[in-house]
DNA sequence: CGCACAGTTGAGACTCATCAAACCACGTGG
DNA sequence: CCACGTGGTTTGATGAGTCTCAACTGTGCG
């Protein structure tokens, strides 16, 4: 439940990262795409690597923000906990997002970020921002293109797992967690129910209802508690069903 | 209905426009709030003022956008249709707001902007980025600002439009339109049942009962259909007791 | 005046929340 | 190793809230 702000660099990792940065860039994750050798040989000194185990918080609401995150691997949840307590999960980021962009600005945080997962992340500094504006402006662009893609995944979220029956919101939350599997076919992270609930804004017994119901038509296999198969087929299949009942 | 991309320019625009631009900056509207003189001359001849009728949209998704569009009165709604041809309102846009910032990215849009009110919004073209980044990099943190702007909104519609029973939902969009009310006090923008439905995700019978319901009890006065006097303290009060009622 | 359409209201069906109890997984200590 | 406690999960019974279908009313416009 700490909120590592600040980690201390191992020595060992110095070098790492600098393959780490690159590979990023190999593969298309975007922030430094357009950044030469030498740019990367200077920026990646300031980023860290940094490990969370499951409940763990990258950072809370309202404090003063120092960096921004990239997620690496694993699975981040954003969430905010109303003027009543309850706490209501605002979207997921995964590998390749990136999340507290809001501390670039000097803002301080907008929700609270918890690991849902194990995680990696790699920080990115405030002061990078400033850096970055004054050496490399064609680099902004791809920071808008983060803060574009939050925005879409917000979207996104309001539209799949805001509206409908409960049933219909359960199976398009399935649907999105597919998306932060590593690799196709392989078992995903199932949330807990309380924190299903608090996706979908509805109770913890519903959520576990049916879940359950859809564990018994096959749509799923928990290994574990969580952990769980997802028989796309299926899925998709019975997503298809939900929405032509209601049309019809 | 037309989306009016681009507009001619009256010739007796021009000027007012110089001074309408001055006028954002006075008033810390923002976006070029860091420019100088000289810059702002530059710029206002590229910046035209469009009047939409409500119902008329800006634009649509899936457009190969070139503009945003700030909001200068009145107010726009973003909205989506899904597969099942539902339409789903994902916020709305008031005065000083800015809408379809993905086409400064070279994106399409990413949702349909469609006028609720009257509305009055500025046209910043595409290709204002392209020389802000080469001209005037200080600006493109107010750009940016922007971007966590209609984050913070998304955010905020989520928790507070897409989270509990009907009545508290609709409590809360009325006290979400007193914001976009040009001065206290003054007769607020009621919408029509149907966009309250697609705001709030429920039926327009639900939200005619609820809006009924709400004036008997005295916390708002219809003056025609679109259009109603809030009384805000009566608001304020319900929406505590709203508050304390699920908490006990 | 009368048409079209939005808004309102009612009755019944269905979904979901609430309360309560049983079950299960996991860690602790005997 | 098992007994036990704790906290998450599952399941059931019941009631409140919301949707559906339908009728009626109000408003604006030709």
């Amino acid at each position: 439940m700490s909120a590592p702000e600040v980690i201390p660099l191992q020595p060992a990792f110095y070098n790492p990262q600098a393959r780490l940065c690159a590979e990023c860039r190999v593969r298309r994750f975007a922030l430094f795409g357009a950044l030469d050798e030498a740019a990367l040989e200077h920026i990646h000194g300031q980023i860290a690597e940094i490990r969370l185990a499951p409940g763990e918080s990258l950072y809370r609401m309202q404090q003063a923000g120092q960096a921004a995150y990239t997620v690496r691997s694993g699975v981040v949840r954003l969430e905010r906990t109303n003027e009543r307590g309850e706490r209501r999960i605002l979207r997921l980021a995964g590998r390749s997002d990136t999340v507290g962009m809001e501390a670039m600005l000097g803002q301080s945080y907008a929700a609270d970020a918890v690991a849902c997962t194990e995680v990696m992340v790699c920080r990115l500094p405030r002061h990078l921002l400033d850096e970055l504006t004054r050496d490399q402006p064609a680099l902004l662009r791809d920071m808008m293109k983060r803060w574009q893609r939050a925005l879409d995944d917000a979207d996104e979220w309001l539209t799949e797992l805001c509206t409908g029956p409960a049933r219909r919101r359960v199976l398009r939350l399935l649907l999105k967690l597919s998306e932060f599997a590593e690799h196709d076919e392989e078992p995903v992270w199932l949330p807990a129910r309380q924190e299903m609930s608090a996706m979908l804004d509805m109770t913890v017994e519903t959520a576990s209802r049916l879940i359950s119901q859809l564990k018994r038509e096959g749509v799923l296999t928990a290994h574990g508690q969580r952990s769980a198969t997802l028989h796309m087929d299926a899925l998709l299949q019975t997503l298809r069903d939900e929405n032509l009942d209601a049309g019809a």
